[in-house]
DNA sequence: ATCGGATTGCAATGCAATTGCAGCGCGCCT
DNA sequence: AGGCGCGCTGCAATTGCATTGCAATCCGAT
């Protein structure tokens, strides 16, 4: 199946639990936290859930985002996705429906970085009013 | 004085504190936490050093990062700063000093945001490490 | 069948941000 | 000069999210 493949492919041992979540997320338009993961659940542990994130996250089949609104987002990888700098697109939170949309091809130049400064990673978050609120 | 003029110009009404805060964020190179604020005093409540900051925000004197720490950051603005979108500069944080610069020069450009959006703020954090840490 | 490491569920903790309330100071009005 | 009101300050307490410890459970390998 699919959703297996995709998590052997990360190298996370594939379990019940982790199938749905990624099924789940897969589903999902948006970046979601763990609050609204667990709400698509009827009942399913928030630290497992939290767990579970944070395993697919270190494995690089999701990425995080703190979108300012104090809780963490998370939305899945694209399949190439390796999470350096130059993989990372910029996220848009809209202030009015609160959710946080990926633009996947809204990379952001690096380039003249102070001297001796090294980038390891980097964060873009919009803020604004998406499409359907403006 | 300047300290107070920089606040009248910004429609802040001067107090002992204020100035005092002011003073501290002037001498400061780097975007300090109000931990980091609260230390640079002896004896200062930190709730007082707290909303003192949240007014210096919402008058445009400091700019606030999230820098991914779990605890905001802020920094000065420059003179001229009104924190349009066009006024960002990037932050630069150091996963090995723990420091946050700020990257004034440092501006991203805005283009090709998807149909109907509307961008208001925007925030920048680069990670890494620094020219001393590298 | 058994063993051991990984996974899950539940309880509890840590920490930063935020709010409520009381006291205080300072300017303003009479 | 006295009194009022408003904004600023300090202290106590609460909220909410992230994170950890521990016990129970599952699953694959021997």
């Amino acid at each position: 199946m699919k959703l297996e493949e995709a998590l052997l492919a990360r190298n996370i041992t594939p379990t019940a639990m982790r199938l749905l979540v990624l099924d789940e997320l897969s589903k999902m338009k948006t970046a979601v936290s763990l609050n609204d993961l667990e709400a698509a659940f009827d009942r399913a542990d928030k630290v497992t859930l939290y767990r579970t994130l944070k395993t697919f996250q270190k494995h690089k089949l999701v990425h995080s985002v703190e979108d300012g609104t104090g809780s963490v987002k998370y939305a899945l990888c694209q399949e190439s996705c390796e999470c350096r700098p130059e993989d990372v697109h910029a996220h848009f939170h809209c202030t009015r429906c609160n959710e946080t949309f990926c633009l996947q091809d809204y990379h952001v130049p690096i380039d003249s970085l102070p001297r001796k400064f090294v980038l390891h990673e980097m964060s873009v978050v919009l803020r604004g009013l998406c499409d359907h609120c403006s």
